[in-house]
DNA sequence: CTGAAAGCGCTAACAT
DNA sequence: ATGTTAGCGCTTTCAG
């Protein structure tokens, strides 16, 4: 009692007393058939259920396979997700679908990932690329015309297509909204590793932001938090400081959730935040968060863009499409910095 | 200056003298090879930058394509990309990728992507269902040893595995929970369409609390809220009845940031609720988010799970796997029932 | 309008 | 230990 085998197209043939040929033109339209057979196939194909194989047709007609290769490091992180819808909106009306797979932001699993994809003979690469991985194995894919698009963070090694966030001008705007509210002691809290490039981009940002209003870069300031929970312990550690922060500028999701949970804890509702990337419930929190917000479908869709480009045969040099950010103000950038606080 | 072809087999064969056959015995390491034609191989491959394709090898050995297709609603919200997280990290092992699509709750675009998953001889095929979509035509493709799971949602028209949260359960607990605390005049937000099969099982479970409790089921106290801005509005509305509700059963995570939006708008504290789905910031809120919680990780993992067993000839009949939620009390669901705020 | 033959890139089944 | 032949399911090419 072994499954049956899937019908084919020399299945459909027999079944109606044609040849595979006239099948495989009656289901892609090219040559001319008669109105008959046509009829007689179509019926037999429903009656089958035939599918015909993508990767055989793929074979034959030797084209990349119809699947964009995407490449995150954590699908479970709805910015990626987003990501990813953004890129699928983009390239469903082509017939192409998503490959996905994480990297955990582990080089490896980004290299075996990519080679995966190549195998698969993906028609394009989107890649979130980790800290650490180089990308020059990919030159021969490349050079054959893969589009390759870095998204979110640039790549290393290859000259590719490339689209980030305004992370720097964002993390200087949040920072100069802080300081037109009267802080001084401004303290960024950041991603790991620190090499990170989100986490340096916005680092400039704040720091373009400190120089541009005359203010000293205070080291001690600066402070790492890579997951919500260290983010918090993070954030109570500063307050504490013998000269502590009047407002903070949180670099990323997980330190803006670890903020705000950390001003919870010590119930600190004087201190000013701005937070890089927006929160679900932003607005409901005490105070509302004011937030650099991204656009994740945005940067979905110019990568798509430029991908298809590229397949539609642009042969221009490796660009980078900055999508930007936006400042919204909600309330918790507003607190003034309050002298009397101030603890010795 | 056309692009230069990808290196074939042939290719590498050639560039070191041996055949075909051999350079894919070195990769695959089946058949015995001298340790000298071995190294020889390896070099041209990395030399030519060979990837092998894996439809052509696909094609010929006849199995399935190692990958599994997995169909989600949305995949911008963290529950599903979670889930596909869970899977993927199950599968990971066996070599197989990922093939995601969305379907936008679009039967349409859900029997499409079904189509195109089919056409690709997906190992495997996971599907989140869209309210009235029909999964007859997969009948064929399950009869010749398709493993087909559906996820969160059961499937119509076909027997196939399929794993759930304990919605009826969840909403049952959390509901009781705000029976327990004194309330008779609880509220159910609720998803849209009304027909959604987990809006279904948590209406049922909440009835089931408010009949072991021997409380009335009231219709008016049942709203929909799909979106978080609409799920706010009822909940104003709600509140402004001439008998309103002193607690709030939030029905999903929309739902949920919603209700939490509607009573910060209103400024009422003394609305107990309960959430089911947690939030990220639940902690944070005042008062902290009382709410059920479901694992989409080891739902998209279970999923695998059946899959993986079905591919290594599991042939018992479809069984449904339920995923346990958990109650997580912390503090919006104690609010008590306040007689003196009740207007008439 | 339709069919026969050849071949895409790879591997199973025999050779040697 | 290696090579040859055939063929996976489909489409291209060339004949009818």
């Amino acid at each position: 009692m072994t499954a049956p085998r899937r019908p084919t197209l020399h299945d459909v043939a027999r079944e109606v007393g044609v040849s595979a040929k006239t099948v495989s033109r009656v289901l892609n339209g090219d040559g001319p058939t008669s109105a008959h057979t046509r009829a007689k196939v179509l019926a037999a194909v429903e009656r089958l259920g035939f599918q015909p194989n993508l990767m055989a047709r793929n074979i034959r007609t030797g084209g990349p396979d119809t699947t964009i290769g995407l490449i995150v490091p954590d699908m479970g992180n709805p910015f990626f997700g987003t990501v990813g819808g953004g890129i699928e909106d983009t390239v469903r009306g082509r017939g192409l679908t998503l490959l996905l797979g994480s990297s955990a932001e582990d080089p490896d699993r980004e290299r075996a990932l990519i080679a995966t994809f190549l195998a698969r003979r993906v028609s394009a690469l989107m890649v979130v690329p980790t800290t650490g991985s180089v990308h020059a194995h990919l030159r021969v894919a490349r050079g054959s015309g893969l589009p390759v698009v870095f998204l979110d963070r640039p790549g290393t090694g290859l000259a590719a297509d490339c689209v980030v966030s305004s992370n720097r001008l964002g993390a200087r705007d949040g920072t100069a909204h802080l300081i037109a509210g009267g802080h001084r002691r401004i303290a960024f809290i950041g991603d790991r590793p620190t090499t990170l490039y989100t986490r340096r981009e916005r680092l400039a940002g704040y720091r373009a932001a400190l120089e541009a209003a005359g203010l000293p870069y205070d080291r001690s300031l600066v402070v790492d938090g890579h997951t919500q929970a260290e983010a918090a312990e993070t954030t109570v550690r500063l307050l504490r400081l013998p000269d502590p922060p009047t407002a903070l500028l949180a670099a990323n999701n997980f330190a803006a959730m670890g903020t705000v949970l950390g001003l919870a804890r010590t119930g600190r509702r004087d201190i000013a935040l701005v937070a890089f990337d927006d929160l679900p419930l932003a607005e409901v929190l005490e105070p509302p968060l004011t937030a650099v917000t991204q656009d994740p479908a945005a940067i979905g869709a110019a990568a798509a863009g430029l991908a298809l480009a590229r397949l539609d045969g642009d042969r221009s040099r490796a660009r980078t499409v900055t999508v930007p950010t936006r400042l919204v103000l909600r309330g918790s950038g507003e607190q003034p910095p309050s002298r009397e606080l101030v603890t010795s």
